[in-house]
DNA sequence: AATATATGAAGGTCAAAGAAAGTCAAAGTC
DNA sequence: GACTTTGACTTTCTTTGACCTTCATATATT
């Protein structure tokens, strides 16, 4: 077996199910596995890309530390399937229902569905139909897209 | 876990409700921690500056201190005090500048900085100007005016 | 007594050494 | 040919220490 997919099956056991969130040390896990401590970075690369489900964020210097969190892929993959189905124009009322469903499945958080109704709303968009509605669309979809991979 | 974070963390307890007011002495401290005088200028400098909402003032000689006070740009009173201030048509970058800026004084998370600049974008806002900047404007100040009080 | 000088007690600066992690391309495997 | 392994070199952050500046106070000088 792959000396890469041993550590990658090593870093996937350190989660547990309390936490999505581990930090490693690079070059102890390279002595741990008699490797070159690039050969961390390998595994990471290849298996913990963003495509993947994590996300990784890293400190260098004395105390340095690599950390990766696993991030809830049922969210992207819902936000981006309701982002795709969208038509390019939307109502006021359209927006409020799917922001409460959002709500309503701990897809998104209050200040975020607050932000999204405001920034959607009839009372902010004073333009003429139906460009109101298309700039709409165009705002809520591309919100949503940054809500995705958090 | 580094000297440098222990150090931080100790000197953030120090801080009470009752006070936003500190003073330590630099000896005193680097004694206590076993660790050489300027670590202590060293964790100041790079964890309590300004852009962390931390004002610092030092003297020298016998009976010398370093003080810190918290600032407190509460996030309410600082938006509240932009909202304000804002004319009713803005342009793109304008608007990039003041989420750079929310984002280094810590006012606003990374998610809802993106929220706030897509939401606010010429990329998505595709209708005529002075229309542009003055729907910009709108729904600039109604999602920051979302952000006040949480 | 008033002023000048010395001393010691703080804190400040800056650069070198140390401790991680990152990059990239060459070499090795399947 | 694509994926892995290795290692030399780079970048970033932290720790350490030698040397500097400032201030209060004690002591000396006029």
């Amino acid at each position: 077996m792959r000396i890469s997919d041993v550590i990658e099956e090593f870093i996937k056991d350190l989660f547990t199910d309390e936490s999505d969130y581990i930090e490693i040390q690079r070059n102890e896990l390279a002595e741990r596995f008699n490797c070159v401590p690039s050969q961390i970075n390998y595994v990471i690369d290849t298996r913990f890309k963003p495509s993947h489900g994590y996300y990784v964020e890293s400190k260098r210097g004395g105390g340095g530390y690599i950390s990766i969190k696993k991030i809830n892929i049922t969210k992207s993959n819902y936000l981006m399937h309701i982002i795709t189905s969208l038509d390019d124009q939307i109502s006021s009322k359209e927006v409020d229902i799917f922001i409460s469903n959002f709500l309503s499945y701990g897809i998104i958080s209050k200040v975020e569905a607050k932000l999204l109704k405001v920034a959607t709303s009839d009372k902010i968009l004073t333009i003429e139909q139906p460009q109101r509605d298309i700039i709409r669309a165009n705002i809520f979809k591309n919100m949503l897209l940054n809500l995705v991979e958090d």
